[in-house]
DNA sequence: CTCCTGTGTCGGCGTTCGCCGACATTGTCT
DNA sequence: AGACAATGTCGGCGAACGCCGACACAGGAG
């Protein structure tokens, strides 16, 4: 789900908590925010904090991607461990000692 | 590239800055912020506002997506259209018809 | 009906943000 | 060498943030 604006963040939130049964007073102490702070971001606050958003989306084991020109799909140590094809390796080295 | 910490969000804004051969002062005044602020951001500042944030990520051309439990992999009007197998829908036709 | 939970709002307070102007530093030109 | 652009840092100022306590208003459960 992309999310383009303030609003969109307390939408996604609002439901994941909900999703999770959580009530604002938990997901505020599951944060490490006030309560409060949970009403005004979940009412799309364009004020609020980044670092507190992220906090709060941590808190919902909620992921945050971000993609666009010059932004590698992973980072460094997320890149797949390079595969090798185990069967063409043997093969070949049969060849070599048969 | 999944972000999780605003020093996350200030390597990718850099990254992506570069890569569209911007200055801090140009991507200042296309993301209607200062430029002081774009170099808080780039450095990881936890503290700054969501709105404006996501204001950069607008100007640089870059795309936030959220994604987990309880959380809709597309918005409504971003679902795809309904695919149709055309071919078999005239097949079908001709063959009522023939 | 009453009690309780969940949510939203108010005022107050201390802290922090963001903008501005100015300066220092670095690297790249001529 | 000097000149210039780009970046990072400082102090000051007004504005907004976030937390707290308290209250009002549903909505259910007893």
């Amino acid at each position: 789900m992309q999310v383009r604006t303030p609003v969109d963040f307390g939408l996604m939130i609002r439901q994941a908590r909900r999703a999770r049964g959580m009530t604002q007073q938990q997901l505020a102490r599951a944060a490490a925010v006030g309560r409060q702070w949970v009403v005004a971001i979940e009412s799309g606050k364009p004020g609020a904090e980044l670092g507190r958003v992220l906090q709060t989306l941590a808190a919902l084991d909620l992921s945050l991607t971000i993609h666009g020109e010059g932004i590698p799909e992973l980072r460094s140590w997320e890149k797949p461990v390079e595969t090798v094809d185990l069967s063409a390796v043997l093969e070949a080295h049969r060849r070599t000692e048969p």
